[in-house]
Formats: structure tokens, sequence, C-alpha cells
DNA sequence: TAGAATCTCGACCTATTTAGTCAAGTATCG
DNA sequence: CGATACTTGACTAAATAGGTCGAGATTCTA
């Protein structure tokens, strides 16, 4: 599991948005500010999440974006499913875009069933893991703050 | 950490050559023969090993590909990283490839945190298992043969 | 010692993915 | 109405993936 730039600014948007949570939408133009991320390329990517019912957006004059379901709800196995695929190293063990690879017997694959626990360590974590945890770590790490805007995501 | 195809070609070529410790040399031919890899491909890849200082060759009518070093002495998480960089999802948690990445703190930044988890998990998979543990599992997996050319990798 | 077998080295190629950019359109609020 | 924000789809440049190829250097063996 490799995460890319996008992959990364979409947990960053999706923390941004946990934080905020309950609090109505959230522009993307302040998202992308306070992120320092490219805001055409931030607004591909929300788009991206709402399609895949990760937010919801509203549009006009007061408009932007808000968490779809609760912030404990949505885990970052599910999150980074979406927006890289797989989280094994090699098609063979994955669960949800299982691949059949070249070799001729998977049960008898050596490299198969070492790649399989590294799947299993890495959707361990993953899957522990929900928006919800991560704005529990960030305030954890950073102290209460006034504004959820302020807080370094 | 995704693997790719060079990847895979690579740890199936040492697993042979690691089966076939001991007992001189294989050919590139065989090993692309017996796994289904494109011979040219292969060299290639065989070539990055040896200047890796993984395997030795011969070169000759009698040449081939050995391992360097003792197949218990190769960690997979060593041959990885030498084919496919970090380990680790994002550069700012790598070990051996770290590169600092946009937040403006990372010992605040809750993602990079449970990104440090999920490397450490890879990590302590791969790190754990060599060639020779590979071997092991081979031969467990398949019961013993004659040939070691003839064991499914 | 010629010739066949084998590795060696670097250049080359094509398709896909990544990281964005952009323009024109649609909804909403005041 | 008009400003503000999201929406949609097309477009682009650069990097990576997955190979291929030709010509050269070694080594064995007859």
């Amino acid at each position: 599991m490799k995460l890319s730039q996008r992959g990364e600014y979409a947990l960053r948007a999706l923390l941004v948005l946990g934080m905020n949570h309950g609090s109505g939408v959230v522009r993307i133009r302040d998202i992308a500010q306070q992120q320092n991320i490219p805001r055409r390329f931030l607004e591909q990517i929300l788009n991206d999440l709402k399609s895949a019912g990760f937010v919801l957006s509203k549009r006009g004059v007061a408009g932007g974006y808000r968490l779809q379901r609760g912030p404990n709800e949505i885990s970052l196995a599910d999150i980074i499913r979406h927006l890289e695929g797989p989280l094994a190293p090699v098609g063979c063990v994955s669960v949800n875009y299982y691949q059949r690879c070249s070799c001729p017997d998977e049960g008898k694959c050596a490299i198969r069933s070492v790649m399989q626990e590294v799947r299993d360590a890495i959707v361990g974590v993953l899957e522990g893991v929900s928006v919800a945890h991560l704005c529990d770590r960030v305030r954890d790490l950073q102290g209460p703050l006034e504004n959820p805007l302020d807080y370094i995501i």
C-alpha cells in the first residue's frame, strides 16, 4: 500500500471535515488554503469522495462540504481502498480486489503466504482507525483549540 | 508497499536460487522458463540484483547465477527495499528513504502517526522473513521433492 | 583455438498512472 | 439579478511500469 499525493490530500481533507463535523459545511477554498493543497485538484478529489458517499456537498453562496456519515463510521481502510485500490501488496491476497496471479497453485505459493501476512498487518491497522480516531489523535497531539480550523493537519 | 511485477519476478528468482543454494549456478533461461518470466526482462532484473550484492554470476557455457550470501542472511525487507524503494506508505515515516512532507509539524500529524503504525506492521513482517524461511515454507507446503527445480514457486 | 553458450550493458519503446489545470455550466443566497 | 460555490468533463506533462533489442565480453569444450 502506497499513499499517493491525491490520497494524502483526501485524508487531510476528510480529517478537516471530521474536525468540523456538526458545524455546517466547509468550503473547498478554506481546506485548500489551510492544507496547502492545489484548489482545482482538491475540487476533483472532493467530488470523487462525494460520488463514493463519503461526503455531502451544498452548492451556492453558503456552500461547502461535510461528512456524509459520522466520523466514527468511516475507517481509513474504506477511504484508502476507494482512493488507491487494494491495500494488499499483491492482487492474489487482496480480499476486495482479488486478482489471480500466474503461479500454478496459490495454496502452495510461499511468497503469497508472506504477502498474506503483510496484507493482514496493514488491514489490521487501517480497519481499526476511523476518522473519529484521527480527530482524537489530533486533539491529543495538539491540545484542545478554540477554532477547529486552527488544528494542524 | 506495492509489489510490482518486476519485484515479484525478482522474489521468485531469488527463491529459485535459494532452493538451489549449494549446488552451483542456475541459468537465467531455466528460471525464466520454469517461472514463466520474460527472459530478457529477467536478465535485467538479475543484473540489478547482482549489482546490489544479492547474487553472483558466472559467465560462459556453464554459467548462471547463485546467491551471494546465505539464504538466511537475506531478508525480504532488504530485497523489496532495493527493488521498490520505501516499505512505508508515505515518505515521512520511512526510515531508509525518509522524505519530509508538507505538513508544518510532523510530530503533531495524526495521519503520520497512523502511517507510522502501518509501516511498523509491514516492516515487522518483512524483516522477519528471509529467503531461507521462504524455502522452508515451500518445502512445508509441497513436501520434499527430488529435484529443487521441480518446486512450484 | 574456434565456436557455442551464457552473462552484460545500455539504449529504446509503449501504455498507464500521477498530479495537476482549465473552461463552461448549474445551484443557491441575499 | 449577480455573486459565490460546487460540477463536470476534457486536457496535459512528467514519471513509472513492463518490457524488448543489439552488440559485446567471458568461459567452456571439442
